[in-house]
DNA sequence: AAGCGCCTCAACCGCTGGTAT
DNA sequence: CATACCAGCGGTTGAGGCGCT
């Protein structure tokens, strides 16, 4: 009977437990209480604050959405950038990938990978952790996202910023860099084959971008470790070279001028064409 | 104007690892 | 050790917005 009773006020706890989006009520009590009493212990907090949210739902709502820092609006190409190398590195460790971009979630850019990496993916029918997908975005994608960067920064735009590309993602990793002095997980990840970072400092090889553009600060140096891949400018000139990447996905029954691609509007295939025209790739 | 389908993103769920008892 | 509890993580869902027909 006991037993029964303790269900019976459980389920009554249970019920009382609020669900879906949060109200600006809801929002000012968990902002009030935490600017009160800090955050943390979120089961204890979702109980003396008065909210009828789990400890997880409070945690979920300050971290991603409420807490000062977060930053919102779109990702910046120098942000898609880094996640787009991160996660080469380290897969879906959307946490980790978050802590290296300040004021960025987990949750906002593991949505950012699957609503817009992974779109990509599936339209070219390949799988988005295939090593021809990650070619695919190396050749296409992130030149892209450079031109971006450098579009921004032309003196025709609207700043008067004169920063190159190189600078503007220098900076940016720089920016991301600075906490890992003492305390980064990048520092104490192990080198593997496909590693683009150092255990022994905090450059990083970046699979992605081409050496030029890292060594032309001096920060991206190869630290002589022979296990660490070393995305080279011959690399780069070899992929540039050849059609394999497009060549493959034809074999592989994708039509990269097809409507269903071509229609992609982070791949429109006349401008990708375009530019590598321009940039005499192939 | 209405219906439909697609996309985005906030929020939930289940699992795991760490810590306290 | 075994158990319970908690925080955090990654996968998934679904409401709402938007564009197209």
């Amino acid at each position: 009977m006991g037993a029964s009773k303790k269900m019976t006020n459980e389920k009554l706890v249970l019920d009382e437990l609020r669900k879906g989006p949060w109200t600006l009520d809801e929002d000012n009590l968990l902002v009030h209480y935490i600017t009160c009493h800090g955050e943390g212990r979120w089961n204890s907090l979702a109980k003396s604050s008065g909210l009828k949210r789990t400890g997880k739902s409070c945690r979920l709502r300050w971290l991603n959405y409420l807490k000062p820092d977060v930053k919102h609006g779109n990702l910046t190409p120098q942000e898609q950038i880094m996640i787009l190398e991160l996660h080469s590195k380290w897969g879906n460790r959307w946490s980790k990938i978050a802590q290296q971009l300040p004021g960025r979630t987990d949750n906002e850019i593991k949505n950012y990978w699957r609503t817009k990496v992974q779109k990509q993916a599936r339209h070219l029918k390949i799988d988005s952790n295939n090593k021809k997908f990650v070619e695919a975005l190396r050749q296409f994608w992130l030149p892209r996202l450079l031109e971006k960067v450098d579009k921004n920064n032309s003196p025709s735009s609207s700043t008067t910023t004169t920063t190159s590309t190189s600078t503007m993602i220098t900076n940016q990793i720089n920016l991301c860099s600075k906490p890992r002095v003492k305390e980064s997980p990048i520092m104490e990840t192990t080198i593997s084959s496909s590693s683009i970072y150092s255990s022994n400092d905090t450059r990083i090889m970046s699979p992605y971008l081409p050496e030029s553009v890292q060594q032309s600060n001096g920060y991206f140096v190869d630290n002589g470790n022979s296990d660490v891949t070393s995305f080279n400018q011959s690399n780069i000139q070899e992929l540039r070279s050849n059609d394999t990447t497009m060549l493959d996905f034809q074999l592989a029954g994708v039509d990269w001028m097809s409507n269903e691609v071509a229609d992609i509007s982070f791949w429109n295939m006349d401008e990708l064409w375009q530019f590598r025209s321009n940039n005499e790739i192939c």
